[in-house]
DNA sequence: ATGGTCGGCCTCCGA
């Protein structure tokens, strides 16, 4: 069995404590984070090491950025996601550890609507449909786990008025989302739980929280290959409730084999 | 109750 969970730590330095509490709770043999924001060489390597993980790191200065962490070093097979040489956002990165292949994904947020970055959220999600369009026919298990920035459903949602003129929520986007999966991905969770009101991010804002307001926005989208393996998906609630929170919380898929 | 919260950091931008 293989778990692999997929986290935004909003700033892997000031969540520092609590993703070291979480690897040393939750155990996950593969850990794909987002939003670390910090450049490469000051990603706490050492600190993640001694809780007993390999790193590969994309990063940026102050925003953005990912990485992924594996008990044995991962193998990187891409630092970007292809489609855009002008592109410099650290957002994709992809690996193998122990035969599978991973990537973790900060799917851009998008908002204001509109303004550009939204263009580039849509454009963003067009280059990912194509990356998975070449992943495909290797017939390979893979996992692309990440914050997709996209509110798939309503039941996903706990008040869809209030984010009807959100970037996460438009129709475009989700629209994208669906093209995406429906090339013939897994979205694990939905695979395996039908029930509204399961959410991976409560802003910070306005006590979301503790009032239940929340989005399902992190999303593990598995290949055909991987997919058959699928034992479990979880969205791990106790990271959110702690002190120094992130805003994002876990979410997890177990693979037989 | 017409606000509120974080994190990084060229004190405002991005979320």
């Amino acid at each position: 069995m293989v778990k692999i969970a997929s986290w935004n730590v909003n700033s892997i330095k000031a969540r520092l404590p609590n993703v070291l509490e979480w690897l040393e709770a939750a155990k996950p043999d593969i850990a794909l984070l987002q939003e670390t924001k910090c450049l490469a060489e000051n990603f706490p390597r050492l600190e993640i090491e001694a809780a007993g993980y390999k790193a590969a790191v994309v990063g940026q200065k102050s925003y953005n950025g990912v990485a992924i962490l594996a008990r044995q070093a991962p193998e990187v097979l891409l630092e970007r996601l292809p489609g855009d040489e002008e592109d410099e956002q650290a957002r994709y990165l992809e690996a193998r550890i122990d035969g599978l292949r991973v990537a973790t994904i900060y799917l851009p947020n998008g908002n204001p609507v509109a303004s550009d970055k939204f263009g580039y959220k849509l454009a963003w999600m067009d280059r990912l449909r194509r990356r998975v369009d070449a992943l495909l026919p290797l017939e390979e298990p893979f996992v692309l786990g990440g914050d997709y920035n996209v509110i798939p459903e309503d039941r996903d949602c706990y008040d869809p008025k209030a984010w009807a003129g959100d970037a996460l929520f438009q129709p475009q986007s989700r629209a994208a989302f669906r093209t995406i999966q429906n090339l013939g991905l897994t979205e694990a969770f939905r695979a395996l739980h039908q029930e509204s009101g399961a959410y991976t991010f409560w802003d910070y804002q306005a006590g979301a929280w503790d009032q239940g307001h929340g989005i399902r926005i992190d999303h593990l989208l598995l290949s055909p290959q991987a997919a058959d393996r699928l034992q479990a998906c979880e969205i791990d609630r106790a990271p959110r409730g702690k002190p120094k929170a992130s805003d994002h919380t876990p979410i997890w898929c177990e693979l037989s084999g």
